[in-house]
DNA sequence: TCGGTTCACATAGCGTCGCTATGTGACATG
DNA sequence: CATGTCACATAGCGACGCTATGTGAACCGA
C-alpha cells in the first residue's frame, strides 16, 4: 500500500470493483481509506457530470462525499486530480460496455460499428458527455488529455482497425491517424446527439454516417 | 450606436477591420469606445490563447488592454462574454483564410480538401487550438458552443458538401450529419498535430487521412 | 454658449473559491 | 504499553470574479 499513488485506481463503487496494484488482502483501515476515496470519486462523478467542473466547488465535493475538504486534499493534490480520477473511471466503464455490446459480432468491421454505436448510446447520458468531452480537454490540459485519450480509447481502436485489416476486411494505410480521426468524428457525433432536439433520431443519423465512413474503407 | 450590444463586432484589429450593425460614420467618442473594445478583445486573444481561460484573470486582461476591470465589465457582462467575442473573431479569421486558400480549386472536392488543409495549418498555431478547441466547449457550455460552431463552421461545410453533391462528385445522403462528423475528425486531427513530436509530419498524415475520408464518399 | 444629461470608464470592496498550514485522534507496530 | 504514523478535520490566507458606486468628459437642445 505504501507506494499507492493518487493516480492508482483502488476503490469500490456501485458500478463495479477495481483493484489495481494491490493483490494482498486489505486491512480494515485500508478498506476505509478506499471507501473514502471511492466516495470522493463518486461525488466527483455526480457533481462534475451534473454541473460541470467550474461550477462544482471543492466544498460541494466534500459535502457530497460526506467528508471535509482536508480529506479531499489528502487523497488528491488538486481539484483537477480528482477530476482526472473521475475521467479514468468513466472512460473505463465506457470502454467495457462498448466492448461488451460489440462482443459476438460476425466480423471485425461489424465489431467496430457496434462498438461505435454503443459509444454513441452512452453519450445520450449528458453527464458522460460533460466529463469526457466538454470539460476534460480544458481541465486536464491538451497534453495530458491526449495521453489519457490515447491510453483509453485510441489504442483500442487502433488494435480493432489492425485486426479488421488483417482479416482483409478493411483497407487502412495509417491506422494510428485514422483511429484519431474516427474518434474525433464520433466525439462530435456525441455532441450532436446530446444537443439535438430529437436525440434518438440524431443518434441513428450519426450511426448511419459512421457506418458510411467504415464502408468507405471496405475492400 | 444605441442598440449596439456586447455581442456585436465593432472594432479594429491589426488583422483586419470589421464593422457590423453600424454604417454611418462614427463620432470621435464612438471610435474611442471601439478602440477600447478592440484592445480588450485583442488582450483576450493573446492571454486566452497563451495561457488558457482559467489561468487568465480579469485583472490580467484589463492590464494587458491598459484599462481597468470596470471598463471590461462595462463592455462585457461576464469574463466568458469576452471569451465569446474572442472566439467569434478567431473563428471568422480561420474561415476567411481557409476559403482564401481553397479559392481557385479545379473542382468542389478539391476545394473541400484544400480548405481542410488550411484549417489544419491554422491549428499549428497553439493559441488558435487553445481557444477554439480546448477551452471553447467548457467556457461557452455545450449548447452555446454548438450554436456558434454551427453558425461559423458547420453551415459553410454543409454548403460545400451540397455543392459537391450537386456537381455529382460526392455521394452524400445526409450532409448535415456528415458535416459534423467531418468537422469532428478535423478537430481531433488538429489536436494530434498540436501535440505531436513532429507537427509537420503529423499534419501531412492527417491531411492524407482526411482525403481518404472524402474519397470514401466519392462516386 | 450654457445647463443638464448621458455614459464610458475608474475605484473600492464583497463573497467565494482553491489551496495550505497545522492540529488531532485512532490505529498499527515493536 | 509506548511510540510513531497517517488519515483525516479545522482554520485561515490570498486571489479571483463580479458589483455597487463615484466621476469627469463628451454630447445636446435652447
Amino acid at each position: 500500500m505504501g507506494t499507492l499513488s493518487w493516480r492508482a485506481s483502488l476503490y469500490k463503487i456501485p458500478a463495479g470493483d477495481y483493484t489495481v496494484l494491490v493483490t494482498e488482502p486489505l486491512s480494515l483501515r485500508d478498506e476505509q481509506v478506499a471507501q473514502t476515496r471511492a466516495a470522493l470519486v463518486a461525488a466527483g462523478r455526480r457533481l462534475f457530470g451534473g454541473q460541470g467542473f467550474a461550477k462544482t466547488s471543492v466544498d460541494d465535493l466534500a459535502r457530497e462525499a460526506r467528508v471535509t475538504t482536508g480529506a479531499l486534499y489528502h487523497h488528491f493534490p488538486r481539484k483537477a486530480a480528482l477530476f482526472e480520477a473521475v475521467f479514468e473511471l468513466v472512460h473505463r466503464e465506457l470502454l467495457m460496455s462498448a466492448a461488451e455490446a460489440a462482443a459476438g459480432s460476425p466480423d471485425e468491421v461489424e465489431f467496430l460499428a457496434r462498438a461505435f454505436e454503443a459509444f454513441l448510446d452512452s453519450s445520450l447520458e449528458p453527464d458522460i458527455q460533460r466529463i469526457l468531452i466538454i470539460d476534460a480537454p480544458s481541465v486536464l490540459g491538451p497534453v495530458r488529455f491526449a495521453e489519457l485519450d490515447e491510453q483509453y480509447a485510441s489504442d483500442m481502436l487502433v488494435e480493432a482497425l489492425n485486426e479488421a485489416a488483417a482479416a482483409g476486411l478493411l483497407h487502412v494505410e495509417d491506422p494510428e491517424t485514422v483511429a484519431r480521426l474516427l474518434l474525433g468524428a464520433l466525439t462530435r457525433g456525441t455532441m450532436m446527439i446530446a444537443n439535438a432536439a430529437d436525440p434518438r433520431a440524431a443518434r441513428d443519423a450519426v450511426a448511419a454516417g459512421v457506418r458510411t465512413l467504415l464502408a468507405g474503407w471496405s475492400k
